[in-house]
DNA sequence: GGAATGAGTTGGAATGATTCCAATTTGCAA
DNA sequence: TTGCAAATTGGAATCATTCCAACTCATTCC
């Protein structure tokens, strides 16, 4: 079901693994692959049952531990929603979310730098942030049913 | 240990809960005067722990009982980062969340109504959004010890 | 080659915050 | 008084996540 990753992707996935010195592995692939996918911020229950169609005894450990390592290295980030299940999502422009209450859909909302900057101005003096996170709830008129892209 | 609720606050604590159906309680009163007491984001089993210095009996399911009531008519915030506990925050203000990697403590962030405008106005067409949560991860050089105001 | 090494994987047990539930208690109202 | 409905309580159940010890597999070293 899932197909394989893009030349590009793969050099991707190889690289950001090896600055932590970490190697490709079949399980990796295919757990980034499914990431790369449907970018539609899946749990780690959601990629398990993904990923399994391609590799039927991957465990829900390795899962786990996937998805640590490319959040360790950089390759996806983490998104938490209250106190529901963590997502994952591969898009590392900067980008807030939005959580549709209805659907319990969640969308990337481009962030534009200049908020960005705005926000880490609000800062008193003595705080420095490496990251800031931001998600608005709410209601969406769930258009375009949106591509399986890449 | 913890000093009882101001007039106003009661009166507040009282009105709220009227909005919504219910009543003040003692044990209530006592979760709500020790969110307003030390306004440092505590964890449901902080507040916990709090609480029965005046009140030995409070079982741990009440306090997680009046929480979720509180958050209901809004008296307070729930705050999230990460997957760890919930925090509660009695801070109506518009504000935003500054969470310090090395203490582990939580400070309020004030939000100009001109940032939120301006994070308002980057939704694509179609999103509509009640609530917007934003939080900064980082050291902050923990300065004056804060009093235990209020 | 064949053993040693070490990262990665796996299944299942352990954790821990939160939720559920059934039994009491409480505050009012009939 | 008696009766109710809401609130409280203690303990069990949930469930995402973490932990762990055994196993696999590729690579390095005689
Ligand atoms: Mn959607
Ligand atoms: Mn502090
Ligand atoms: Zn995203
Ligand atoms: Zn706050």
């Amino acid at each position: 079901m899932i197909q394989k990753l893009t030349e590009h992707d793969r050099e991707n996935l190889q690289e950001s693994l090896a600055t932590s010195g970490q190697k490709v592995t079949p399980q990796r692939e295919i757990v980034f692959a499914v990431l790369l996918a449907k970018r539609d911020h899946p749990t780690v229950e959601d990629v398990f049952q993904r990923a399994r169609e391609s590799m039927p005894g991957l465990s829900l450990a390795t899962v786990y531990n996937c998805l640590e390592t490319f959040v360790g290295c950089g390759l996806v980030r983490q998104v938490n929603h209250e106190r529901e299940s963590t997502r994952y999502c591969p898009n590392l422009a900067p980008h807030a979310h939005f959580r549709d209450e209805a659907t319990g859909h969640v969308h990337d909302i481009e962030l534009p730098p200049e908020i960005i900057q705005s926000l880490r101005s609000i800062l008193p003096a003595g705080f420095n942030s490496e990251t800031i996170e931001i998600s608005f709830r709410g209601r969406s008129q769930e258009t375009a049913p949106r591509s399986t892209s890449n």
